[in-house]
DNA sequence: TATTAAATTCATCGCTTGTTGAATTGTCAA
DNA sequence: TTGACAATTCAACAAGCGATGAATTTAATA
């Protein structure tokens, strides 16, 4: 009506702030991560969501839209903080390597850490979300798509500082041994408990600090062997 | 009524032999391998495999039993043939070697050969079975159950060979290297074209020989950092 | 050919799914 | 207090699910 009033005039409740959905939000969100990560998109009903978030079932809807778009912000809210720990991980790496280029080993120590330190952290959502992580990482369906979209960039400065540290290396050579990096890293963080019966004993699922200790020497040294020759 | 007889006198049409379901039996397999390599157990539809397979629904219950029954069945079935296949080339290794022990790169070679060769058989099959095995080993739901009923035996038989060609290693350190090998062999040959995306052409997911020849120097370089101080 | 049982199809059951529009409640602004 | 709208609940929808018992077809025996 008003040409002159850009706002509407505003009354009424106001909305909240458009990014925070309160604690009820929240409580979807991680109910939603943990049933996602223990039974994969399709195993779990809306139904389900809601009765361990403690919310009626049109709220899902109501907040997150439909089900893959929640699926989706499931995913994306923890891509983000995880991906910025690892890239302040390696530009400390870098400070401290200067002038020199900073060391394979310290490379992977970068990619590692903040997932081992997650998985140790009280919120234990992380441990919800590496499990995640890996049934995103070998699905087929959203594997490509999914990790594209939010893992892409960050392999691009790993593999850039990778390249640095192993100038004799061809970019087939880099990317698979980051592949398999990554295949090791997410089904050892998915935390499965195959390990456990697998090994009689010897090792546990959650001894995060176990795998990760061995991981860096492991990996470290396949980039070694495969990209320095 | 007669209490002589305890065999029916047969008539009829006899039954086939029990474990062959005849053409139909394998179409419905392997239109479940596909499927459920492509979508997970929840993904996927009876219909879905029905319609594929080019049978009527019914006929899966008939002759494969539940839902459930189905997909143990498709995931035993390959199983048999992949542990088989490593066992012998095991065993090729081991006589070639001695007296010595076996080297850790034959050992790898041993473990891996087995499902490289498969991927490149005329039998699309394996492609299909090499993703849902990627699928499985990365549940917290299937994982420790269904990987460790088919391959902690032979997983046994290999850390056994790890052990002799590793002497000074303690058990966690191999079971930990050993579950860095599977994660990184599962998520390469699952095949989700992920990485095709990510090195900009520079990998394809299918190249399952520049996958191979990689991967052997890789685990092998790291199994004896890890394995060997 | 008549009999028998396996192989296959058909129709349907009870239940669950994601989603939605209407109704209700709660809370801030006027 | 009242009007307005966000937050939440309720009830129901059409569609699809796994499963199954009954009916039908097929083929080997007698």
């Amino acid at each position: 009506m008003a040409a002159t009033a850009q706002k509407t005039p505003r009354v009424g409740r106001p909305p909240k702030e458009a990014k925070d959905k309160g604690e009820k939000g929240e409580n979807i969100l991680n109910a939603a991560e943990e049933l996602f990560a223990l039974r994969g998109y399709d195993g779990v009903t809306l139904r389900a969501v809601a009765n361990q978030a403690g919310v009626d079932v049109a709220l899902i809807n109501y907040y997150f839209g439909s089900k893959s778009q929640l699926f989706d912000t499931v995913f994306e809210r923890r891509a983000q903080v995880l991906n910025q720990g690892r890239l302040v991980a390696l530009e400390q790496a870098r400070q401290q390597a200067q002038p020199e280029a900073i060391s394979v080993e310290k490379i992977i120590e970068a990619y590692l850490k903040p997932l081992a330190v997650a998985q140790d952290s009280e919120d234990s959502g992380w441990k919800n979300y590496c499990a995640l992580l890996a049934y995103i990482n070998n699905s087929a369906v959203w594997g490509p798509q999914l990790m594209g979209k939010h893992f892409n960039k960050l392999a691009d400065s790993f593999i850039e500082a990778l390249k640095l540290a192993l100038p004799h290396s061809s970019d087939a050579d880099l990317y698979w041994c980051y592949h398999y990096m990554s295949g090791a890293l997410t089904l050892t963080f998915a935390n499965t408990g195959r390990i456990d019966k697998m090994s009689k004993g010897a090792c546990r699922s959650d001894d995060f600090k176990a795998a990760y200790e061995r991981m860096i020497p492991f990996i470290s040294a396949g980039f070694h062997q495969v990209c320095n020759k």
